[in-house]
RNA sequence: GGGCGAUUAGCUCAGCGGUAGAGCACUACAUUGACAUUGUAGGGGUCACUGGUUCAAUCCCAGUAUCGCCCACCA
């Protein structure tokens, strides 16, 4: 016999013992000889993880669709892992290593590393002992990490990323250079796009007068839109806003739109940049470019190529030079030459107006001494303090309206003009970029970078979903999707963080002998999957020479002369790149690399094409397009055929969780509160498409109490003697009852069925629900408590059977959305089960019984109707009543015969009886066109009486109205189809037919009051 | 600036061309045998607004309002 209670508490581990112990979950585990293989990959968690509502969410439909096919017979695998998260985990030791006062530059970068995987050793168990206990029926046999076991040259998990880094090198799809690259001045490494959110701040616009050289002047005209002048005088300068004016000291030229009157005598001038020691002021053109907006500030836009992606388009347009101007923490640069000496350089440049290449640009330090050092707001603050107190600033009255509202203008009074004139600082809304991790305002800069052509991988990805090969579950995604890998960019994969995939190049010095051709020139690179391979080719490279492999030195340093007396004996030291790639490179080949590839395993044979991808909208860039870019490339097939895209839990109030936000639900909470089949059993429920998940834990426990509905039906079995999981062939029950259940049954696990294979969770929970509380509970149980008490034991045996039958299809049917408690009462339930609920066979119809069906309906209807009259009218729920049947035809007869225990039972009803009139004094229900009679004079109130027929009366001729007006009306006739033309008549005739029988029953009442 | 989504019962959400549903909350009643983590009965909604299409609109179309998200280079 079951305990009273569930307690989740103490059977979850045991169940997941007891799976563990069999194996349950290995590739294959459960399937039929021969079946189709059903491949899921979990989007690993990063290694520094711990269980939050996402994951709750993503698992848990996962779970639902593995245990769903596993139970099918398919042979399924769940492949499990972990991801190693460049940033976020080397973000994570480091905050752990604060702690103990240290930095992460205390250390060398070996022995940083070593810490992280010491870190991981400790706590990367954590998440998948998390994810055990919300029952993820994963292959944890198979766990693989990004960075492979130990992160050794020769895993396969390490080897499937340098491979695909070389391939793609040598096909040209990876490339390394110099461009302008999103900058985390936090982690101090490049990061991509992707990786950067625009947050709306407020700034200010800051308007400068950059003086013309050599003080010249021009006429400046402003006219409004029908060519009348506004406004003409001479000006020596030419006025240029900005938003950052530290990056004023890298200006490389002033830009005005070609076809701008305004500025045309100007164009091909110099300028001078209004900051920095007076004697070293630089000048730069003027130029024309299609960039600036005549309409937006003054129309003439500063260009600074190293410090902002307009101004590098333009820049690289017009051959402008690009000044670096901030180290890698975003302070102003320190290092070089005196001020003096580079602005004078950079003055030559731009005289010349031929720009060098870039290493020698970018090695001009263009900060003027006293800014050096300096934090880029603080620079910022003192080169606007310089420009206004050397009167170059733009000076507006007071009152002028781009100063904004903060500032209250001095009312002009008694005809005075204006007050005061003050700088013109525009108050601003802008968007400003910040490191999603770092949460610090990033910086442009212009760095070298490796870079994947991400256009070429992405045109077989697209077409994949535009040709439905692939398809994205809610559809809608697919234009995000399309949307994104249409204006795809260069995906700059490498990381200057010392926690990741190390790039797989090594460099060594020009070659000595080759002067002169591109081997003798700059360092060389030797690309290839492993050190031995590298060294390899540079040996061969570099033959008749020494070659050395140290990685502590600069990559590319020059070679080094050995011996003094040998002056032409070198050793060339080749080192590799310092930098590591994107944690996403790698992820990108989850699908693939977790089974083995580039082995040629039995499991890649077996599982690619994996089948669905649960995941959500956050990830869909970051993982699922390069996923399908670097499936489609490798493998020629993509990795999944179907990506269910799941919404993101939020808080009650549509909050996205998050720590900062003190708004996080901790799902193991919940679990310790409600227990994980609860859990799950809320998010499947919730998870309709296309919205996002509001988490309300009242629903929670709403669930936790359906699992203790079933286990107290379970308990109602055991005491009636329900046999369970016996071998029992359904058909061949006869009582309407019984073949009522097992069609029911049938239907709702017909429509689990669609549901699942439609990835509509919520309609699959729902209908799973609604059976077994609603159908089963509420009244098969209810209607087997006559037939157990009753003396039939021909009936008896049946009903125990079937009852044994419908609740082990109920276990099966429930089991992926609450498995523990489904297979806990599954082991409880049957003594010598040698099955496992979770490899137990999948529920199908195998009765659909239209007239049994009908007559429990039937009797439904005739118990919830004497129900509801005798709670309004007030008839105690302890006085068993009788009950008169009048006028009955004999088909009623029959079923009230056939139904007489259930319905005195169910209804408190003492006898039954049939008569020709309906007696007086009765209260009278009319049901399915037949007035039943509740005989009780003087207990019945006659006004409730009537008040009970006139609402009854009221609805039924609502009902007819509408009816007969649908009917009517011959548009309706004409067009409808037939099923609702018919449905409309049925409805019609049976409300008639009641009307008759209750004005009748009206009538009755009221004369028996007179 | 572009795109997407939402607006349904007091709350959190399903439904989506043929007479509105769930969970929680609420009201009344019921505690001798599966279950008070319960049962029975009930109250509560012009399905944001305005037009249109249709025999029929909560559902489709257009527009409005409010809210939310994503993308985007206006200095």
């Amino acid at each position: 016999m079951l305990d009273k209670n569930y307690d989740a508490k103490s059977v979850e581990p045991r169940i997941a013992k007891r799976w563990d112990d069999a194996n349950a979950f290995a590739a294959g585990a459960g399937a039929k000889p021969d079946a189709d293989p059903f491949c899921v990959v979990i989007p690993p968690p990063n290694v520094t993880g711990s269980l939050h509502m996402g994951h709750a969410l993503n698992n848990t439909l996962q779970d639902i669709l593995t245990r769903y096919k596993r139970m099918l017979g398919q042979n399924v695998l769940w492949q499990p892992g972990m991801d190693h998260a460049g940033i976020a985990t080397q973000m994570v030791v480091e905050r752990k290593l604060a702690e103990e006062g240290k930095r992460r530059t205390d250390f060398t970068r070996e022995e940083f590393v070593e810490k992280i995987w010491e870190w991981k050793a400790e706590s990367g168990g954590t998440i998948f002992n998390q994810l055990k206990r919300l029952g993820a029926s994963c292959d944890w046999s198979r766990e693989k990490f990004t960075m492979g076991e130990k992160g050794e040259a020769d895993d396969p998990m390490v080897q499937a990323v340098m491979k695909v880094f070389v391939d793609l090198y040598n096909e040209g799809l990876i490339y390394r250079g110099k461009r302008l690259v999103n900058w985390d001045p936090h982690f101090e490494t490049a990061i991509s796009d992707l990786e950067v959110e625009n947050i709306e701040t407020k700034g200010h616009m800051w308007h400068f007068k950059y003086p013309l050289a050599d003080g010249a002047t021009y006429e400046y005209v402003e006219k409004d839109e029908n060519g009348n002048v506004t406004l003409r005088e001479t000006r020596d300068y030419i006025s240029i806003a900005t938003t950052r004016p530290e990056t004023m000291l890298g200006d490389g030229a002033v830009a005005v739109r070609t076809d701008d009157e305004r500025y045309a005598p100007i164009v091909g001038k110099l300028c001078e940049i209004p900051v920095g020691p007076k004697d070293h002021r630089r000048l730069i053109p003027i130029i024309t470019d299609e960039y600036p907006d005549p309409n937006f500030g003054s129309g003439a836009v500063k260009i600074t190529g190293a410090h902002d992606f307009n101004d590098y388009m333009v820049a690289k347009r017009n051959d402008i030079p690009m000044y670096r101007l901030m180290d890698t923490k975003a302070a102003m640069r320190a290092d070089g030459a005196p001020y003096a000496d580079d602005a004078a350089r950079a003055m030559e440049i731009a005289k010349s107006g031929n720009t060098p290449d870039e290493n020698t640009v970018d090695a001009i330090n263009l900060i003027p001494d006293d800014l050096r050092g300096l934090d880029r707001y603080e620079a910022r603050k003192k080169v606007i303090e310089q420009i206004t107190s050397e009167g170059l600033a733009i000076m507006v009255p007071e009152t002028d309206p781009r100063l904004g509202p903060v500032k209250a203008p001095l009312a002009p009074e008694d005809g005075d003009e204006v007050r005061a004139l003050v700088p013109l600082v525009e108050k601003k809304k802008m968007q400003q970029p910040y490191g999603d991790r770092s949460k610090v305002v990033i910086e442009p800069m212009l760095t070298d970078q490796w870079f994947c052509d991400a256009e070429t991988l992405a045109k077989p990805a697209l077409a994949a979903v535009k040709e439905g090969r692939t398809e994205f579950v809610p559809k809608s995604w697919e234009n995000t999707y399309f949307n994104w890998m249409e204006n795809i960019q260069p995906w700059c994969i490498s990381r200057q963080l010392w926690w990741g995939h190390r790039i797989p190049v090594w460099y060594g010095p020009a070659h000595p002998d080759r002067r002169g051709t591109p081997e003798g020139k700059g360092r060389q690179m030797f690309v290839a999957t492993t050190e031995e391979e590298a060294f390899e080719q540079a040996k061969k490279f570099y033959e008749g020479y020494e070659v050395v492999l140290n990685n502590n030195v600069a990559p590319g340093a020059a070679a080094t002369q050995l011996g003094d007396e040998e002056p032409r004996y070198f050793e060339m030291t080749i080192s590799r790149d310092k930098d590591v790639l994107d944690t996403w490179f790698s992820s990108a080949l989850w699908p693939f690399s977790t089974l083995g590839w580039p082995e040629n395993t039995k499991e890649l044979q077996t599982y690619y094409q994996t089948d669905v991808l649960v995941t959500g909208f956050d990830i869909i860039f970051f993982w699922v397009a390069r996923m399908m870019m670097m499936g489609l490339h490798f493998q020629k097939e993509e990795p999944f055929h179907t990506v269910y895209v799941h919404a993101l839990v939020r808080d009650k109030d549509g909050q996205k969780m998050s720590k900062s936000k003190g708004n996080v639900v901790d799902p193991l909470d919940l679990m310790d509160e409600y227990g994980a089949d609860a859990l799950r059993f809320t998010l499947a429920i919730m998870a309709a498409q296309g919205r996002d998940v509001k988490l309300d834990t009242t629903r929670i426990a709403g669930y936790r109490n359906f699992g203790t509905k079933l286990w107290n039906a379970t308990k109602f079995a055991q005491m009636n003697d329900v046999p369970m999981g016996q071998d029992f062939d359904p058909t061949t029950a006869t009582s309407p009852l019984n073949r009522w259940i097992l069609t029911e049954l049938g239907r709702a696990a017909a429509e689990v069925t669609d549901a699942l294979d439609r990835y509509r969770f919520n309609d699959a929970a729902g209908a799973a629900y609604r059976f077994v509380w609603n159908t089963f509970c509420d009244w098969h149980l209810e209607l087997l408590k006559p037939v157990f008490n009753g003396d039939d034991e021909a009936a008896k045996t049946e009903a125990r059977a079937v009852a044994g039958y419908v609740l082990d299809q109920i276990y099966a049917l429930l089991h992926p959305f609450m498995p523990f408690m489904t297979e806990e009462l599954w082991q409880q339930t049957a003594n010598g089960r040698d099955t496992l609920l979770c490899h137990a066979a999948w529920p199908t119809a195998v009765v659909d019984d239209e007239a049994a069906a009908d007559s429990i309906n039937w009797l439904i209807e005739v118990v919830s109707e004497i129900r509801s009259a005798r709670s309004e009218m007030n008839i105690k729920p302890s006085l068993m009543v009788p009950l008169v049947v009048a006028n009955g035809d004999n088909e009623t007869r029959s079923l009230f015969d056939t139904h007489q225990a259930a319905i005195e039972r169910l209804a408190r009803v003492e006898t039954i009886s049939f008569a020709d009139s309906v007696p007086d004094g009765a209260a009278q229900i009319v049901v399915s066109g037949q007035t039943i009679c509740i005989p009780l004079a003087g207990l019945i109130n006659f006004d409730a009486e009537i008040a009970r027929l006139d609402k009854d009366l009221k609805g039924i001729e609502k009902d007819i109205a509408q009816a007969q007006g649908k009917l009517n009306n011959e548009k309706f006739v004409a067009n409808a189809p037939e099923a609702v033309i018919e449905e409309n008549k049925a409805r019609l005739a049976d409300r008639q037919n009641r009307r008759e029988k209750v004005l009748a029953a009206l009538a009755r009442v009221r004369d028996s009051q007179s």
